[in-house]
DNA sequence: GTCCAGGGTGGCG
DNA sequence: CGCCACCATGGA
């Protein structure tokens, strides 16, 4: 099925899922081949999400998709939604952005950022993908890391078909934990044993539904981060990750080196932090209660236009290769 | 060849 | 606590 709706609020479908967040939208081909962040000839850039298969364009204020299915089931509300209300919330255009403006006023970078990357969107995405694959993410690079959940995925489920291409769901958590060590190490392309032996051990550990228990609607930020540093191989930036973008926990305020770089650069003072030799785990806390303090509910979506605008030429003196292809 | 990427753990002072 | 070595891929 295909469709057709305008949306009323900023919104930057190709900043959005391209902004390390989500390691699944690109362009397919018919053999299951994939290539992250890359549209087709259409416009249209692809992703399998919630057991369908969603194909998306942005044409100004206009969101043009095309769906595997009319109807989808969302874990986080626990009913079905239709295509176009799904999509509305998958990339959260209820949520009134608006407020942060006010807020961010008297700090000229953040201001910024808002101005630049307003139309990037915390999205709202399955709980066991986005723990799988931010415990790959370790001391990797965000293109890496979404040819390693493609390569998961292509391994330990059943492929999609829908116009004309090929597509691998994300496995379920039971196919993950019944799989071995060897065949995850040969196959993957992740830089640490430890990385696939977490894997496999939050699998055993948890179900699905045991992640959507962690929900916003259920506990609060510091049980559900407090829950999930438990899993063996998840600390406390992993935790941050999947409540921020799976769990709607908005307070949640992952800190990577591209917002330490931040961090050190503008907040210092703010925050009233020691020289930054490491990054202890009571510098982490301090970071984050400070942002929560600051920005409340919105922590988390500050932290993303901090990110986007860390990856950019005009927001830091960076790496070259920290522009990294596919944005 | 070098350096770095959305980390976590264990060990030592 | 704070700090550091270790782990061992892929791209620029």
């Amino acid at each position: 099925m295909k469709g057709r709706f305008r949306v009323e609020v900023p919104f930057d479908f190709y900043l959005t899922v391209t902004s390390g967040q989500s390691f699944r939208w690109g362009s397919y081909d018919g053999e299951g081949n994939f290539s992250y962040g890359r549209a087709d000839d259409e416009g249209f850039m692809y992703a399998p999400v919630f057991g369908v298969v969603l194909g998306i364009k942005q044409e100004d204020s206009y969101i043009i998709y095309k769906a595997s299915d009319s109807r989808v089931w969302v874990p986080h509300r626990r009913r079905y939604m239709d295509v176009e209300e799904f999509i509305r919330f998958y990339f959260s255009l209820d949520a009134p952005v608006e407020e942060i403006e006010a807020l961010v006023q008297d700090k000229p970078e953040v201001l910024r950022a808002y101005m630049k990357y307003r139309g990037v969107r915390i999205m709202r995405q399955e709980a066991n993908e986005i723990l799988i694959t931010f415990i790959f993410s370790a001391q990797n690079t965000v293109k890496n890391i979404a040819r390693t959940v493609h390569r998961l995925s292509a391994l330990l489920s059943h492929p999609l078909f829908f116009d004309g291409k090929k597509f691998y769901p994300f496995p379920s958590l039971e196919k993950i934990a019944g799989s071995s060590f060897e065949l995850l190490r040969k196959n993957l392309p992740v830089r640490f044993d430890s990385r696939i032996e977490a894997a496999i051990s939050a699998a055993r550990h948890y179900s699905a539904r045991d992640i959507y228990n962690l929900h916003h609607s259920v506990v609060d930020y510091g049980t559900a981060h407090e829950t999930l540093i438990q899993l063996k191989g998840v600390g406390r930036k992993i935790a941050d990750c999947v409540l921020l973008f799976s769990l709607e926990h908005w307070e949640a305020f992952p800190v990577d080196v591209h917002i330490r770089r931040m961090v050190e650069r503008y907040y210092m003072e703010d925050i009233n932090l020691p020289p930054l030799k490491s990054l202890t785990d009571r510098v982490y806390r301090m970071i984050g209660e400070y942002f929560r303090g600051r920005y409340g509910r919105w922590a988390g979506w500050v932290q993303q236009y901090l990110y986007s605008l860390s990856r950019t030429p005009e927001g830091e003196e960076l790496s070259r290769n920290s522009i990294s292809s596919g944005l």
